[in-house]
DNA sequence: ATAAAAATTTAGTTTTGTCTAAAATTTTAT
DNA sequence: ATAAAATTTTAGACAAAACTAAATTTTTAT
């Protein structure tokens, strides 16, 4: 079974929404898509028709075990390209993602092992990302950056992204070292920092890019 | 400006067509592209209307240098594609046009300089089909047809006429690639059939056909 | 409990690229 | 020169994927 463009795209879509844990809904997804919730509605039937999905109308979505399949193995692909893109062609890991996005509905099955194999089949991907293996089976990510961390959940502080004193003395004065426990409480879109608690310490705020450095273990 | 892959394939068969010095029609084009004439048609109105296609109907068409601008770019990437495939990835070069023809549908400037650049700026691909490079220049290869080779003297195989499978399979079978030496030991005029000694092997014939597909350097 | 709000779906169109069948034009062969 | 053949184009339809506007269902808030 073969898949349009369309389709894969909303199949990955809908695999993001879920691994974040939201429940999804229609204005949800077309939100991801750039599209219309009609055209959402469109979709969903004839996912359903091709068992990637189970759908009853108003009652929601979740993806089939045949759909997680598929979606995974556009996530494979997605990944595999932006570890080629940063490491073999150079690309700043901040360039890779809308190149991998159409280098992901490439469709040779056998391009993508090869690929796997030239890559000496990597684990994660320049963000971080598990990369998940021919089965659809793939490491759990130990740790994640602190702008990804959800709303009032606690985690560890696991690593710092860089050793410069500049980013040192800015931890130590908010008193920030690996081990620390603490969680966001609130997020600022204006400029994306963040309100962070830490037990026993009054709240304080963190910029984008200091959160940027900090990785964690959910807890 | 950009194209559809719909669009993309329609000017690249043009062009593929044109240079092999035929007079293009539009019945070549639908056979070319496994369509029909009818719906050529409409894409020559849509070409034509983007300004890639000189056209009036019934009087023939010609790409625009604004088409074949568009056509050796598609051509560089297809080629380009195929290199890394080969001499990356390792497939055998009668397995990558078909992955090569969904590669070079990917869009980003930056990702086909950056692949250049990463494979050393090769000139020929592995069917010996020049490269253009990022201005659409390309080297002319002084080749010369199987047919037109002069009895006992030697040449290296540098281009083949088509990329199907079936003639692939064929080459592989008698074991020429590119890069083979060869000579033409006897030419019978029965069937314009050939007579072929490459160096270790013992001799093996060829038909009219298949020499048509041949291109040599003289040594 | 029910009215208002939000989310979702339906109905009817649009665009792109394709098709078939029929008509128009050009080419070929007598 | 003209009839037959081949080629090309038009006309009208269809499928995929999107849209808008209106209707329906579910959720939320009083």
């Amino acid at each position: 079974m073969s898949f349009s463009v369309s389709e894969e795209n909303y199949i990955k879509s809908i695999y993001h929404l879920q691994q974040q844990g939201e429940v999804v809904g229609t204005n949800d997804l077309a939100g991801l898509l750039q599209t219309k919730p009609a055209s959402v509605t469109d979709m969903l039937k004839k996912l359903k028709a091709k068992n990637l999905l189970l759908y009853e109308r108003y009652q929601g979505f979740t993806l089939s075990n045949e759909g997680a399949r598929v979606a995974l193995n556009i996530v494979r692909k997605h990944r595999l390209w932006e570890y080629f893109l940063v490491h073999e062609l150079k690309f700043g890991w901040d360039e890779v993602h809308a190149i991998a996005e159409e280098l992901e509905h490439v469709s040779s099955k056998l391009l993508i092992e090869k690929l796997d194999k030239y890559l000496s089949y990597p684990k994660f991907d320049p963000h971080g990302d598990p990369i998940p293996d021919v089965n659809g089976k793939m490491e759990v990510r130990k740790q994640i950056n602190l702008n990804e961390l959800k709303l009032n959940s606690n985690a560890e502080v696991s690593a710092v992204g860089s050793q410069s004193t500049e980013l040192l003395e800015l931890l130590k004065h908010k008193n920030i070292g690996i081990g620390t426990v603490l969680k966001v409480v609130r997020k600022f879109s204006f400029d994306n920092s963040l309100e962070i608690k830490v037990k026993d310490f009054p709240s304080f705020s963190i910029s984008q890019q200091l959160a940027q450095t900090l990785f964690l273990k959910p807890l």
